[in-house]
DNA sequence: AACAATACCGAACATCTGTTAGAATTCGAC
DNA sequence: GTCGAATTCTAACAGATGTTCGGTATTGTT
């Protein structure tokens, strides 16, 4: 959050404090049922706190599942970048970002996510830019690990990185959609599956010239496939 | 729906049909505002019926809700087992694959089925468990294509297919949240940067084994990556 | 043309909605 | 402890919400 690049200022005011609790607050009741449901009343009676005092922290309903939004990405940003720096200063790109994607999705699945679409689509277009902004600078994290890998040769070539990127995210994101905290799987082994996909690929290497369309698909080697275009 | 499955009784009552254009009407305004804002008063209007006539056609407001979601899944059903269909009986279970999932994708961006997850968790539990055995009947769609290429030897070892088939279609779903109509890739395009993903990787095979953590991964050539556990 | 079933209307209901504004309370600095 | 500012409460508003129900129009069948 702010506070965190700027602590000086170490008054906490009290204003603060219940803000903070707001959003806490508003975050889990928008987990639980979902955003539909979640009135401002509610949200006031959850912080043990009269439904009108809420106008003194937030200038309407919609401020505060802004403000939730925020410090939904600004939670994964931390979580994330900590992870990385967690790999040591020698670590390869790709360690970093297998953490990165670790990180994420476990972010993602306690914080439940699924709110984070639910609302952005329909937010007043002030408040969306200012909040797209803000997973932009997010996704750029994941940007910069690949590009980093792909400075240092560890990518293969043909591939659109941003595409790239978006598709890892989003089959990481939508994990919050079907996975099962009491199955035999941990968030980590689900990150290795993948990983372990981007690395040698699902699919055998013998015949794969069919299973593609409109690209050229020739070789030198069985596995030396250049991907046009 | 039900009566592509019993068309016998060709009676399209008059309720049939007003019932269908509350659903696709309802549809639309799930997708334009968020389903906040979707009032019953609101569908009915642009439906030109009357507020509470639609008490005639559905018993509640998540009624309204559950039928929409159902003709999404349903809708998505139907168009991707014809794009399977299309490929022709020769083809390869690769090729379905493929085409199913350009399907997915396509449906999925028209439809913009942020819808689907929005409302699924907070479902009364009948209702939810009724969408959620939709849902599976769906994603057996994709587990049969999976575990079909794996019995003709087209798979690679060590995967879990339906952690795999459900990293795939989430990274597909989570498209509609940054796809661009306007861009320069169609969906067709991402669906096929999808396939050359899983089927060479990412990654360079070089040094993959310090981007894993806890998995052995050993090698006769370069490609033969040993997933164990 | 008559009739019964079907489909819709229209008004009313109780309750809930976001938001405001002034009064009452609590807080922090002196 | 006092005083002014910061924070919360109380009460009210105007309107929207899902739903019900008795009546009315429309439909398809004989």
């Amino acid at each position: 959050m702010l506070q965190s690049v700027e602590p000086d200022k170490a008054k906490l005011t009290k204003a603060d404090r219940t803000r903070a609790r707001l959003i806490e607050v508003a975050k889990r009741l928008y987990q639980e049922h979902g955003s539909d449901h979640v009135t401002v009343r509610r949200i006031a009676a959850a912080a043990k706190i009269e439904a009108g005092s809420i106008y003194y922290h937030f200038r309407s309903r919609e401020e505060i599942m802004r403000a939730v939004l925020e410090s939904g990405v600004y939670g994964a940003r931390d979580e994330v970048m900590q992870a990385i720096a967690e790999t040591g200063p020698d670590s390869s790109p790709l360690q970093r970002l297998r953490a990165a994607l670790a990180a994420h999705l476990k972010y993602t699945l306690r914080e439940h996510f699924s709110s984070r679409l639910r609302a952005i689509r329909r937010l007043p277009k002030r408040l969306r830019d200012r909040h797209m902004q803000q997973e932009r600078e997010y996704a750029a994290i994941f940007a910069n690990l690949l590009s980093e890998a792909e400075k240092r040769g560890l990518l293969r070539d043909g591939f659109d990185l941003s595409v790239v990127r978006m598709l890892m995210l989003g089959a990481l994101t939508w994990t919050a959609e079907w996975y099962d905290p009491e199955g035999p799987m941990t968030p980590d082994d689900v990150t290795d599956e993948l990983m372990a996909m981007l690395t040698t690929g699902v699919f055998r290497p013998a015949d794969q010239a069919g299973a593609r369309t409109s690209r050229s698909a020739l070789m030198s080697g069985p596995e030396a496939v250049v991907r046009g275009r």
